[in-house]
DNA sequence: TCTCCACATGTTTACGCAAACACATGATCC
DNA sequence: GGATCATGTGTTTGCGTAAACATGTGGAGA
């Protein structure tokens, strides 16, 4: 009986893994100097030193994380809170931001929302805050002002690409500067005017890309045609695009990113149009497939790798420093223009 | 000078995030009861709930993920290494596990690495070990078991897509079978033979869709053309494709992904050659969009939610029974037949 | 009526680490 | 040659939480 107990415990023992204790044992130094090694101060005398790492590797030695962290009040770890990784763009702002953190040494903790709900937004913050992270990264949120959803304090926030709060940095791609560009060079052209499908509602680029191109078609005095909504899928692009193609006066479409713009493209190519002869379209992100359509699209560039190294960098000083940064300067897109845009046909 | 120091005090500790003796403390009650509220025990009077949640409420007191990790001995957080997001195959393999794993009540810790080196894989292994995670998953990593990379003992690892491990459980979806269909496909189809435009000679999936496409080629006693290499990309599909577009001969082609086969294809048009009518292209992954090129992408749909499924059940085994569960079949994709394959020309 | 037990709550402890402090030892300076 | 200092190491402590154990209360069952 007391052997069976033994044993149990021995196994307990032997299963729990090693901590600073045991590597210390082992060396035959006190957990202070193991832990000295651990983080490489230098005020270790090198013979202790190869001690206490050859003892580590030994008993597989690995920090607890929890344990470290209990102490420094730091994880290393950034939360993302995003609407997943199935729109292209999304993903490559969250790969952005990924390496970003990397190269200043945090990884990045993600969760998903479906929906852009207040109560998504809250209880993902909720979860993410329990989530042993350091700040929280929010990307196009743009609810966050509401009386009903007060982030809570005490966690760095940055908001990237969401609405404008006053309570948190943020960080912004000139939305309404690259839907300008693309619109103008359209117009520029010689189209009469031009057809959008907007992304959905409820996203704050989206709805600032509209936005914009409604005000540069005012502005050039080209009649206003009405919008049509997409959610960013190349399926709802296509279902947009092949409402435009029964129309016989399109001329010229831009789809609210690249994703649509493919949809687009084939609706249009099906109904026996040719791009850009026919009918030109242009995107907006230039995803790197994008230049290998058919035809290649014209579209607009955002900067995913600056975005993202401000994001991180603007995580960093509130973590670090507590001081609430200033806001920056939005991000400037650029146009690229490619073979899916031309002269109307006359 | 006493009031400074005093000052410097109180403000030091109004900085700090309450803990949950100070909301004890306003509750009039033990930590522990405090304890049991934010766990949600049902042994606590109910008049005695809402006195501590009130208190939490005020306080703006939220749990310390350090401390309770430290006791609990987990995380609720999965450490993930991959290569990237800007590989769309990749990108929605990790959407679909973070969704999978929230489901779970996880989120999940993402590493990027650049390259497919022994070195970068250890490095980031070593990262996340230090990181606040319960288990690792890795994506298409084909070089564990090699002497010098020994994974560490002591974290439960999962194993995606990659090289045969002994050591750890794996989730794999069935290469050889998606590419011996589009391979078997075109041949039927009467193409005399299929050329294929492999990925990365370092990534095991692309290894094992070539040498699939190479045994199916050989069983039915058809010719075996040399096989071009790609990065994933759709630049690098281009390239291939132009290469393939000067040997006249050539009617099919198989890309080993959706990506490389839109830079196929687009080589393919700009030489003047017509898809499906004078070649046919197929690709590998079903990617949304491939049902939107121009024209729809024939193609091989892996499920990625399985996949992702299975992965996450494989990581809590792990993480709750300790237990090594046992290998699964590898998860079967099907053929997507679209417009971009047809009979040869004659 | 007394015992026993369910229930609400409090007290003590351990988790693993790093900061703060203490203490030797030997070199360096006037 | 004693004061001063840098260097290597050990000891003590506290971080915030949840488990384990302890206590007190009231009601059910004999």
């Amino acid at each position: 009986m007391d052997g069976a107990t033994q044993q149990t415990a021995a196994g307990r023992r032997s299963r729990r893994r090693p901590s600073m204790a045991d590597v210390a044992a082992m060396a035959g130094v006190s957990s202070q100097t193991v832990s000295r090694v651990a983080n490489n101060r230098s005020n270790v005398e090198e013979e202790t030193r190869q001690r206490v790492l050859s003892a580590m590797r030994v008993l597989g030695y690995r920090p607890n994380a929890a344990a470290r962290a209990l102490v420094t009040d730091q994880f290393r770890t950034l939360g993302l809170i995003s609407f997943g990784l199935g729109n292209f763009g999304n993903a490559r702002t969250v790969d952005s931001i990924t390496r970003a953190a990397q190269r200043a040494g945090y990884t990045v903790n993600m969760l998903a929302i479906e929906s852009q709900t207040e109560q998504a937004v809250h209880e993902a913050f909720g979860q993410l805050t329990m989530q042993a992270v350091d700040g929280i990264v929010l990307i196009e949120a743009q609810i966050l002002d509401t009386p009903a959803l007060r982030l809570p304090s005490g966690v760095p926030v940055v908001l990237a690409d969401g609405d404008v709060s006053h309570r948190h940095p943020m960080v912004d791609t000139d939305q309404a500067l690259g839907a300008r560009l693309v619109t103008r060079h359209l117009l520029d052209l010689g189209h009469e005017t031009v057809w959008h499908v907007a992304g959905p509602e409820d996203s704050y680029a989206a709805r600032r890309r509209a936005e914009s191109w409604h005000a540069t078609l005012k502005e050039a005095g080209a009649p206003i045609p009405r919008m049509l909504f997409g959610d960013w899928s190349a399926a709802s692009g296509y279902a947009a695009g092949r409402v435009l193609a029964e129309q016989p006066g399109v001329t010229a479409v831009f789809a609210a990113n690249d994703q649509m713009a493919l949809g687009v493209m084939r609706a249009f190519i099906q109904a026996g149009r040719r791009i850009p002869e026919d009918v030109s379209i242009a995107g907006f992100d230039d995803l790197d497939e994008s230049a290998y359509f058919s035809p290649p699209l014209t579209t607009v560039r955002q900067d995913f790798d600056v975005l993202a190294e401000r994001i991180v960098s603007l995580m960093l000083d509130q973590i670090r420093g507590g001081t609430a940064p200033s806001a920056t300067a939005p991000i400037a897109p650029h146009l690229i223009i490619r073979e899916s845009t031309a002269a109307p046909p006359d």
